[in-house]
DNA sequence: AACAACCTCAACCGCATCAGA
DNA sequence: GTCTGATGCGGTTGAGGTTGT
């Protein structure tokens, strides 16, 4: 029955990696950079497909990686941020130094998730508040002379301005910053 | 002490998008 | 303009750990 099976994804290792797979990982990095996942897997000997290599780097390996210990700032960074953007851990991620989407992301699903369903049978109200804010959001953008750039989306926010483009504060984009924490600062009103 | 229920988080999967040929 | 492989993202799963009974 195993005759003439072609190789398939299936035959990758799976499942924990260990210290020398991890050590094998960083080494062949170090030297040829953090691209080009699947050759990597091959040079390194890793018997990986390329995804989980570039997983594993991102959520475990990579430099300056922050593991656990949340803080409280952070927390609140990423309550208000998913209020913002929704489930778009790698942006929420990217406004948190050292920390990676899927971290966040298990974060959000472990914890934060059962406190904002808490907090919303609470005051019943506070999920069309949070329409009205990414609304706001959305308005004040407008306002702010930014109409140009507005057709990617965000479905289920009806959100219609490249959020990725707005929220990308990597090249001195000091006119986001400041108008976020203005927002963030202004949004505190609803909660 | 033993077991069940629950929780956490690393890793996988499928899909969408991007980039190069 | 089209095709194809690479990459990135979000949703989901499952193993291991923790807590409750």
């Amino acid at each position: 029955m195993e005759d003439n099976v072609p190789p398939k994804r299936s035959e990758f290792n799976k499942g924990a990696w260990t210290a020398e797979e991890d050590r094998r990982l960083a080494e062949v990095i170090a030297v040829h950079g953090a691209r080009k996942w699947r050759t990597i897997a091959n040079i390194a000997g890793l018997n990986r497909c390329g995804k989980s290599c570039r997983l594993r780097w991102m959520n475990y390996l990579r430099p300056n990686i922050k593991r656990g210990n949340i803080t409280d700032q952070e927390e609140d960074l990423i309550l208000r941020l998913h209020k913002l953007l929704g489930n778009r851990w790698s942006l929420i991620a990217g406004r948190l130094p050292g920390r990676s989407d899927n971290e966040i992301k298990n974060y959000w699903n472990s914890h934060l998730s059962k406190k904002v369903n808490q907090n919303e049978k609470q005051s019943g109200a506070s999920a069309r508040q949070g329409c009205k804010s990414q609304k706001r959001l959305v308005e004040n953008a407008k306002e702010q002379g930014r109409e140009e750039n507005t057709s990617a989306g965000c479905e289920d926010s009806n959100i219609d301005f490249d959020m990725d483009e707005f929220f990308d504060f990597s090249n001195d984009n000091t006119f986001n910053v400041e108008w976020v924490s203005r927002f963030l600062q202004v949004d505190e009103g609803f909660n």
